[in-house]
RNA sequence: GGAGGGGUGGCCGAGCGGUCAAUGGCAGCAGACUGUAAAUCUGCCGGACUUUGUCCUACGAAGGUUCAAAUCCUUCCCCCUCCA
C-alpha cells in the first residue's frame, strides 16, 4: 500500500473507511494540501439520522479535524423525488417546512461530530433543493443530459442487476444518478467542493458525478466509498424491536444508545471502535487483544467513546454509571429511563401488562402479556407471575419508585407522582 | 391496444371454498446457558378483552355468489412478461 502524505488519507486505511477510491494519490495531495472539500449526501426524510449513517459521518469528521472542509448534503430535493420502488403508497411528499424542521434536527446530531462555526474551515450544510427545484426539464437536458451516455448508464450496477433481474427501474429512477450528478458540480461551483464520498452502494453514483464535473466544468472531482457495515454474524448493523438507532436524543436517549454499543459482538469490538471512535489506534489494539470476560472493558469504552460523540461526554458518563448500578450492583439507578404515573392511579392498583405497556416495555397489551407469561417480564428484579397482578403503592421503595423491566435488559423507573 | 402471469403479515414466500389470524424461512422479542457477547436449545411473534374463550381488523380496492371466501364471480387499480 502506498505511503500516504495526508493524515486524512492515512487515518482512513488505517481505520478501515476505505472501500473504493477514484484516485488515491489526487486526494491524498489534496487532503495535504488542505485543500479537500468533500461532501456526503444524506436525505431529509426523518427527523434524525441513524448510525447506518454514522460510518460517513465519522469520515467527515477526520477530514475537518484533519484540516479539510466538510460538507453535509441534505436531501431536501431529491427527497421530493423519492425512491419508487417499494409499495402501492405513494410516498408522502414532505412539506417544505417538514424537510426544513427536519434539517434543523438533523444539524443538532451533525453539531457534536464536525462544527459548522468557528474555525478555519466551518462544515458547511447544504440543501440540494436550493438548485434542483428551480431546474426547467429541456435546460437540464442540454447542459447535462448531453454529458450522459445511456450505453454507461445501463452498465451501471444501480441498473444493471435490475436489469438482470428483470426488476422494474421507472425513468425517474434512471434520472436519479443524473440528479446526484449534478449535485456534485454545483457543491463545486457553489463552494468549490471537489470530493464525494459515501456508502459503498453510491460508488456508481459518485464516478459519474466525477465525470460530468470534467466533462461540464473541466474540474476534477473525486470519489471514495466506505464499506457496508454489517455485524460478524452478517446481519446489517442497528436494527433492532424498536427499529433504527437514532442519533436524535429525541428517538433514542443516550442510555439506550449506550446500550446498543456495549451490546456489541465480541467480534466486533476492535472494528468499531476504529470506526466509530477517536480514540488512538495503539490504545485500540490494546483493547482489541482482551481476551474472554475482559473484552467487555473494551465494550464499556467503545460504548462511552461513541456516546460521547453523539450526545457529549457528560451524558455518555450519566450512561455509563446508570449501566454500571443497574448491571454491576443490581442496584436501582435514578437515571434509569423514567415513566411518571399518578400516584391515585397506583393507589388503586394498575395491572402489570397495562403498566409494562405504558411504561414503553411493550407496544400493545398483548405483546406485554406475552412477554409476562413467558417469564420475561419483572417487578423490580422479581418476575412477574401474573400479568394481571396489580401493581401498587406498596411495590414502591421509600422514595415511591418502582424498577420495570423487560428481560434483563431493558428496565424503566416508575415514579409515582 | 392484444395475450398471459401476478399483487398474502416488517421482508421473502406457501395456501387456492370451511379445520386460516393464514405452512415455512429471515428479522425481532423473551427464557435457559453465559460475560449486558456469540453459538445453541426452548417459547412467543395482528389487536382488544371478562384469555383453554369471545369479538374486531387483515391476504391490492370495491361490489357480488355462498350457511361459509385469502381462496369463486364482476369491476377497478398497480406490477411483470411476450406480441403490436
Amino acid at each position: 500500500m502506498t505511503q500516504f502524505k495526508s493524515d486524512f488519507m492515512r487515518v482512513l486505511h488505517e481505520r478501515g473507511f476505505v472501500h473504493q477510491c477514484t484516485d488515491s494519490d489526487a486526494l491524498d495531495r489534496k487532503a495535504a494540501a488542505g485543500e479537500l472539500i468533500a461532501y456526503v449526501g444524506y436525505d431529509c426524510t426523518a427527523d434524525s439520522l441513524h448510525i447506518g449513517h454514522l460510518v460517513t459521518i465519522m469520515v467527515l469528521r477526520w477530514l475537518q479535524k484533519t484540516g479539510n472542509q466538510p460538507i453535509a448534503l441534505m436531501g431536501g430535493g431529491t427527497t421530493k423525488v423519492g425512491d419508487p420502488s417499494g409499495r402501492d403508497e405513494t410516498r408522502k411528499l414532505l412539506t417544505a417546512e417538514t424537510i426544513d424542521a427536519n434539517m434543523q434536527a438533523i444539524r443538532r446530531s451533525f453539531a457534536n461530530f464536525i462544527s459548522f462555526d468557528g474555525g478555519a474551515k466551518p462544515a458547511i450544510m447544504a440543501n440540494n433543493a436550493e438548485w434542483l427545484d428551480g431546474l426547467m426539464y429541456i435546460p437540464l437536458l442540454r447542459d447535462v443530459g448531453r454529458h450522459f451516455s445511456v450505453n454507461r448508464m445501463l452498465t451501471m450496477d444501480s441498473v444493471r442487476l435490475r436489469l438482470e433481474r428483470d426488476q422494474p427501474l421507472s425513468f425517474l429512477e434512471f434520472n436519479y444518478m443524473i440528479l446526484q450528478s449534478y449535485d456534485f458540480v454545483e457543491l463545486a461551483r457553489r463552494y468549490g467542493c471537489n470530493a464525494q464520498f459515501g456508502g459503498s452502494d453510491q460508488w456508481g453514483n459518485i464516478v459519474m458525478g466525477a465525470e460530468l464535473g470534467r466533462r461540464m466544468e473541466e474540474r476534477e472531482l473525486y470519489g471514495l466509498t466506505v464499506p457496508l457495515i454489517t455485524t460478524a454474524s452478517g446481519a446489517k448493523m442497528g436494527k433492532t424491536a424498536a427499529g433504527a438507532v437514532w442519533l436524535n436524543p429525541v428517538r433514542l436517549s443516550p442510555y439506550d444508545y449506550w446500550q446498543f454499543w456495549r451490546n456489541t459482538e465480541d467480534a466486533d469490538v476492535g472494528r468499531f471502535l476504529r470506526l466509530f471512535t477517536d480514540l488512538p489506534l495503539d490504545e485500540i489494539a490494546r483493547l482489541e487483544k482482551l481476551g474472554g470476560a475482559e473484552i467487555n472493558e473494551a465494550k464499556k469504552v467503545l460504548a462511552f467513546e461513541a456516546t460521547r460523540l453523539c450526545h457529549g461526554e457528560q451524558d455518555a458518563g450519566k450512561a455509563a454509571e446508570t449501566a454500571r448500578k443497574t448491571f454491576e450492583e443490581g442496584a436501582l439507578a435514578d437515571t434509569l429511563p423514567t415513566f411518571d404515573v399518578a400516584k391515585a392511579a397506583l393507589e388503586k392498583g394498575i395491572p402489570a401488562y397495562e403498566l409494562l405497556r405504558q411504561a414503553g416495555l411493550a407496544t400493545s397489551n398483548a405483546e406485554a402479556r406475552r412477554l409476562i407469561k413467558g417469564g420475561g417480564g419483572r417487578l423490580n428484579d422479581q418476575p412477574i407471575a401474573d400479568e394481571t397482578m396489580a401493581i401498587t403503592l406498596a411495590h414502591a421503595d421509600g422514595e415511591g419508585r418502582i424498577k420495570l423491566s423487560a428481560g434483563k435488559k431493558k428496565h424503566v423507573l416508575v415514579r409515582a407522582i
